[in-house]
DNA sequence: CTGTATGATTCTAT
DNA sequence: ATAGAATCATACAG
């Protein structure tokens, strides 16, 4: 109050001041204040390690890393020119009061105030610098990357992964939080910045709230997309499984080994028509009159004849609808029951008539349009 | 430019 | 808190 001197005047901010605490975590999250490259640019890092395919979004986001790093350049040149000048000021100051100290004497503590009084002023120029610098990363934030609603697409690949997945966990599509870590891991979907592997967790969470409830809502739709996907389930199944139904095909009343003919190349899915009408002729055949032997084991262990109360038991479902898809290919690739219609395919897993998907599947999780949830069974037999 | 696809956000119900 | 539903805003194909 009895300050006397008046230089304070701007600025009332001896203690800690979290405004500052506030812009500098802020700075240092962005990477403009960290350390050059190494921390600074790790969001960065991140998000060009998206690469993958040639065609990805890297453009944008170079742009913004370029206008980025001219924004920490500036600021650190200032910072450092305010560092200086202060020091140099300083000196100069003591200079004189040493100098004037002949003539008059003068405390240690006038030398002290006047020191924190120049420094008081130096680190609010600071502090404005800070601001206009957390303002202008705001702006170019806002710009290229929050943008709000500024989307883009994911790679290719990344659907490819993310459907793989759906559409073999069609009959409960909700991934753990530990799967959605992998399936970001997997797909590289690091559009992010600040913080890294939270948004991307997000991201799947978004892209399977978006898919399941889309799937739901226009099933006919997706057919087509929901057979592609079994198909490739089912070639990366015939890899797991082929051993076993090598071993026992005594049961079977198809030959595995000229079954399993297709190569993964074909199911390559580039969005080839043709590769479609194949597959989608495929899985015309009921599901019925085949058995995998020794599947068939992991299957009854599971299946429940109620075909409820049968909660939870994500790994069964996993290895049901793996099962199931590879069934459908034995059997088309054995050419038999073709006595169906065109459009039953392969249909959804799960979904009940009112779209719930939680345990409403049926145990033989292929329900065909055409016969009804109660006619195939010879599956579950053996 | 128009229509559809799609990622993100927001609101609601549970 | 989480999923679903509605909606938004952009991407992209025609």
């Amino acid at each position: 109050m009895l300050g006397g001197l008046s230089i304070r005047g701007a600025q009332e901010e001896d203690p800690p001041d979290p405004q500052l605490m506030r812009l500098d975590n802020m700075l240092l999250a962005e990477g403009v204040a960290g350390p050059e490259k190494g921390g600074g640019s790790a969001a960065v890092a991140a998000a060009a390690t998206a690469s993958g395919s040639p065609t990805d979004n890297s453009i944008e986001h170079s742009d913004y890393r370029a206008k980025l790093s001219q924004i920490r350049q500036i600021y650190h040149t200032e910072l450092e020119k305010y560092e200086q000048a202060c020091n140099e000021f300083t000196t100069h100051v003591m200079n004189l009061l040493r100098e004037q100290s002949r003539t008059r004497p003068i405390s240690p503590k006038e030398i002290e105030r006047m020191v924190s009084i120049i420094h008081r002023k130096f680190s609010s120029i600071q502090m404005q610098l800070k601001q206009s610098t957390c303002e202008a990363v705001m702006i170019l934030r806002s710009r290229f990357l929050d943008a709000r609603r500024k989307r883009r697409n994911f790679s290719k690949q990344a659907t490819e992964i993310l459907n793989e997945y759906f559409y073999s966990h069609l009959s409960n599509p909700y991934p753990s939080e530990e799967a959605k870590e992998e399936l970001a891991k997997k797909c590289s979907i690091t559009v992010s910045q600040g913080v890294g592997s939270t948004i991307t967790v997000a991201q799947v969470s978004n892209w399977f709230g978006n898919k399941r409830i889309r799937y739901k809502k226009n099933i006919g739709k997706f057919q087509e997309e929901a057979n592609l996907y079994a198909a490739k389930t089912a070639v990366n199944a015939a890899h797991a499984v082929a051993a076993a139904v090598q071993n026992s095909q005594t049961n079977s009343p198809t030959t595995p080994n000229s079954g399993f003919q297709m190569k993964d190349e074909e199911f390559q899915l580039d969005s080839a028509e043709n590769k479609n009408t194949l597959l989608t002729s495929m899985f015309t055949g009921s599901s019925g009159s085949f058995n995998l032997p020794n599947s068939g084991d992991m299957f009854m262990s599971m299946q429940n004849p109620n075909g409820d109360s049968y909660q939870g038991a994500q790994v069964g479902a996993n290895v049901q609808s793996q099962v199931d898809t590879l069934r459908h290919v034995i059997s088309q690739t054995a050419g038999y029951n073709d006595d169906l219609g065109g459009n039953s395919m392969y249909s959804p897993h799960g979904l009940d008539a009112n779209g719930g998907w939680q345990d409403a599947m049926t145990p033989s999780s292929v329900i065909s349009p055409t016969e009804g949830p109660g006619s195939v069974h010879s599956d579950t037999s053996n």
